[in-house]
DNA sequence: CTAGGCTGAGCAATCGATTACGCAATCGAA
DNA sequence: TTCGATTGCGTAATCGATTGCTCAGCCTAG
């Protein structure tokens, strides 16, 4: 293989006759040019396999049409799909993904941002689970357009696409009332996910709304993986062997409950009901396929991408920041159904 | 959200009543200085709060410290892991991750060459299930540094590191076959998907020398995805249902096929045994988990970021293209058990 | 025949860094 | 004191594009 020097603008108008000027204006499109001068521009373009360098288009249009995206952790499978989604509406606006994922890691995450700056992104999209203060910090004095997906701004200052999640744990509580479930065990995701609180928050409001008593909703700690759900779930049975349905954070731990579940002998849903959150493509796989409140993961990639291109596009003025909370749906399955009849043991 | 204009090292130089080369040389440690005079430049650029423009240093270096990585398919759970390793090695060693995920389509992965060579990344990976003619041609033209990951490449002249597919086809069939089983069915990937074709070979071949019969090893066709697997292994059953075992092309095959299984009242790995290949995440957390082969998808990443590092650092030579084989393992769960004793129907 | 208006294309500045080269100041030794 | 060697730093070229300004040539109208 070997590698024979890029040919430049300069090559190109040698070869052509002309300046780099015309051959800039030809390419781009802009300005008038008599056909013979296109014509061998063109030819020269194609006998070198002439491409621009991004980089010197780059230094010389101040922008460089990249988007930096931090994610959490790719291999959690909440992310791809958004990154999927991203990815597919950058290229339709001809812009490119810089990718970084913090792995949980917030020091990390910053260690991201600053490296995406000094590459010059044109804009950022953070979609993580947690943001920690210094993050926020950052981001309040971003020198680019940033715009946080899947995360509550502590304040508004800082555009957010989050998802409803109050009205999601509020849907999940109706399901599994509507069931008859009156005793509904909770495991929550960890303090430093900022979606954590609010999910627990509605779940327990709507419980309260539904008339269910607080000594009857016990609420355990998960760190939102299918290990620590397992492990929370396994607790539940024990503390708690009377619940009738479990509610949590996300799929991970719901996948991990169904898995302590199993081994405890518990059959889900005749016993004991489990009801997930984010609606990942393993939810449908494992058995029974888990019932979720449904997040428009997608949705919020593409949907950042736009509010980005927008602040981008010179055009009009930078949109005011503000918290878009997309709807969630519930997405039934197989592992929810009808409170047992017979009465559990304990109590 | 103001955005100040960003400091330039003009600025920093006027600020530290220095000129741009001293700037620049304090900053990268080259040369000698006087203390004072580096004291000024480092308050000037903490003052200023200067990051120097990644691409203005591109530019002139002729190195954008940049990796271009292209998988098949963002949202198929064996890459995350994968893009996850090279990202974490990539950043050990001061490079980025430029990221393009093709959705299966191969116009869409050369679009992404292209523009990754235009944006002059440093090298590329291309994480592929499947490659194109077209994109073979361009790999072998390449004006940068690539690796191929996942596929087997055509010829030697472009480098690769792929799974020794033929041992891992190998070690689900002496597993299979030393529990038992004769008669196994085999759910094969797509034709377009470089390690479909060897993979069935091996599994042909290690039954052949187990000295099973070609008409006990009906084959079918997936499309490496859960849905495609269980249809499948719907078809399976009905036209042979006496197999004892399934052997699939992949994880998601597998757990397709899980999902037609359970739907047909069949048990695993009681009345049937399943087997899968790359070892994703979502292997461990069906039900039955699933015994399966596993591919080192970290070391995978690792190693192509390393080969492309050691092609970059200019000291050495470029390394002579090879195609690397790692060896695979076998991972037993729970999806694979005793031949059943009691003759299966039909036959 | 000349003046004014278009067209088409080149010159050169610019983006923000890095670095080869050279010069001035300082130092030590003779 | 004077002369090389060394140190410290500035000048200016360079990377590869884009684009404002200028200008030559030609057309047309007066």
């Amino acid at each position: 293989m070997d590698r024979p020097a890029r040919p430049t603008i300069s090559d190109v108008a040698e070869r052509a006759g002309v300046s780099t000027a015309t051959v800039s204006r030809v390419l781009a499109g802009i300005g008038r040019s008599k056909p013979d001068t296109s014509a061998a521009v063109l030819a020269a373009v194609a006998a070198l396999g002439y491409r621009p360098s991004g980089v010197a288009r780059s230094l010389r249009m101040q922008r460089t049409r990249t988007i930096g995206l931090i994610v959490s952790d790719i291999q959690n499978p909440f992310f791809p799909e958004l990154v999927h989604a991203a990815d597919e509406a950058a290229r339709a606006i001809d812009y490119s993904i810089l990718l970084g994922s913090a792995a949980y890691d917030e020091q990390r995450a910053v260690h991201y941002l600053d490296l995406m700056v000094d590459r010059r992104v044109d804009g950022m999209i953070v979609a993580s689970s947690q943001v920690s203060d210094a993050s926020w910090q950052w981001l309040l004095a971003s020198p680019v357009p940033v715009i946080v997906v899947n995360s509550e701004p502590p304040d508004d200052r800082v555009p957010a696409i989050a998802s409803d999640n109050e009205g999601g744990s509020r849907l999940a509580v109706e399901h599994l009332v509507g069931l008859g479930h009156r005793r509904i065990g909770y495991i929550r995701g960890p303090q430093s996910f900022t979606a954590a609180a609010p999910r627990l928050a509605a779940f327990q409001q709507a419980c309260s709304d539904a008339g269910l008593r607080p000594e009857d909703l016990p609420i355990l700690r998960g760190e939102g993986q299918v290990e620590s759900g397992e492990l929370a779930a396994g607790q539940m049975l024990e503390q708690a062997p009377w619940v009738t349905a479990i509610a949590c954070y996300n799929d991970l731990t719901a996948i991990g409950a169904l898995r302590a579940l199993r081994a405890a002998g518990r059959r889900v849903p005749a016993d004991i009901s489990v009801v997930g959150f984010d609606d990942i493509a393993a939810a449908s796989w494992v058995v029974p396929a888990l019932t979720t409140v449904s997040q428009p993961k997608a949705e919020m990639g593409r949907l950042a991408v736009e509010y980005l291109a927008s602040a981008l596009e010179g055009g009009s003025p930078e949109p005011v920041p503000e918290v878009r909370r997309l709807p969630l749906t519930l997405r039934v399955r197989e592992s929810t159904g009808p409170a047992p009849a017979t009465p559990q043991p304990g109590r």
